[in-house]
DNA sequence: CGAGACATGTAAGGGGTTACATGATTTA
DNA sequence: TAAATCATGTAACCCCTTACATGTCTCG
């Protein structure tokens, strides 16, 4: 079995918060990561199934109740998730933006900006208030990574809502 | 049956440059389309097949030699596509940039950036001689979507370039 | 005329999307 | 305690990816 991008979120995951069920490993993805990278809930039950058998990471089911499977990192897992994050990908993403296409292929620009426009305005303002958040409980050591992927989405949004915005007329 | 991005994206080819095979489908994407969303070859001569059996194309097959089946815009196509670029998409696309989902769990900023860098700056470079050649013979009716596309484009590695170039360190 | 590139498909398998379905808690 | 919501899954289907496979042209 090969390990793909879900594999690796579920895995980073269970290392950045500990173990969880699926339940809780869709709330952690609705958090953060979702925001640029969205797994749907059926995803989240399926895959640690799948890396379980593989051995990357362990199951302790409940005997009653709501019978919920909770996972775990095992070693094995661990050990793929630090060689991924230490061998990390080296190629370029596509922007594969629906909005992008239907403005290649001669959709009104100013239609297609006044629709997108606010909805990049919105996220824009969402994203900032995360980032405020972060760097005012930001602690010594926490995790650099979170805040720099929101840098990344801010600086992004900023681009579409200038893009959008010459077009809107 | 419904329409999907692919679909719209064999449509808008057959509209954009008349009718054609699989194979000229697949060189019509790798000239400007591809760059900012692919579409695998097995893909085109799946996806026209399916458009023909929901009657948005019509077929002509060779009867000799290579036997290579030609797909054409019927009305019925032509005006699916009308009212998808009439309505244009209304929802936010996620980045979905694999780099950054290691960035996120905390691969080396400055390996992950180091990776990149090149990458983006190779591509700013394509999207930029390719802008000039298209600035340089445009004519009073051709299309304008491509060449927006492409400005998006640009924007986006020049943002990326930004951003990598800070984490490199 | 042989080799390589160009051209044209098919097949298998897994993941993603969407919808369906039901159990458990909370709240009015 | 009924209703609503939260929580927890399952199932089906299609697309995408990847690999395989072969046929046709072109050029040395």
């Amino acid at each position: 079995m090969d390990l793909n991008a879900t594999s690796f979120i579920v895995l980073g995951l269970l290392r950045l918060g500990g173990p969880c069920t699926p339940y809780e490993l869709k709330q952690r993805v609705a958090g953060s990561l979702g925001n640029f990278w969205s797994v749907p809930h059926s995803r989240l039950y399926a895959e640690p199934e799948r890396l379980a058998a593989g051995g990357y990471v362990s199951v302790d089911a409940e005997a009653d109740g709501r019978r919920r499977k909770r996972y775990a990192l095992t070693p094995s897992g661990e050990q793929a998730l630090d060689a991924w994050v230490a061998d990390p990908p080296a190629q370029l993403a596509e922007l594969r933006n629906p909005a992008l296409l239907a403005l290649f292929f001669e959709a009104a620009p100013a239609a297609v900006a006044a629709a997108q426009l606010p909805l990049h305005e919105a996220k824009l303002a969402e994203y900032e208030a995360l980032a405020a958040v972060a760097d005012a409980n930001v602690g010594p050591d926490d995790p650099r990574g979170p805040r720099l992927a929101l840098e990344a989405g801010i600086r992004h949004e900023r681009e579409w809502i200038s893009f959008w915005r010459e077009l809107v007329g």
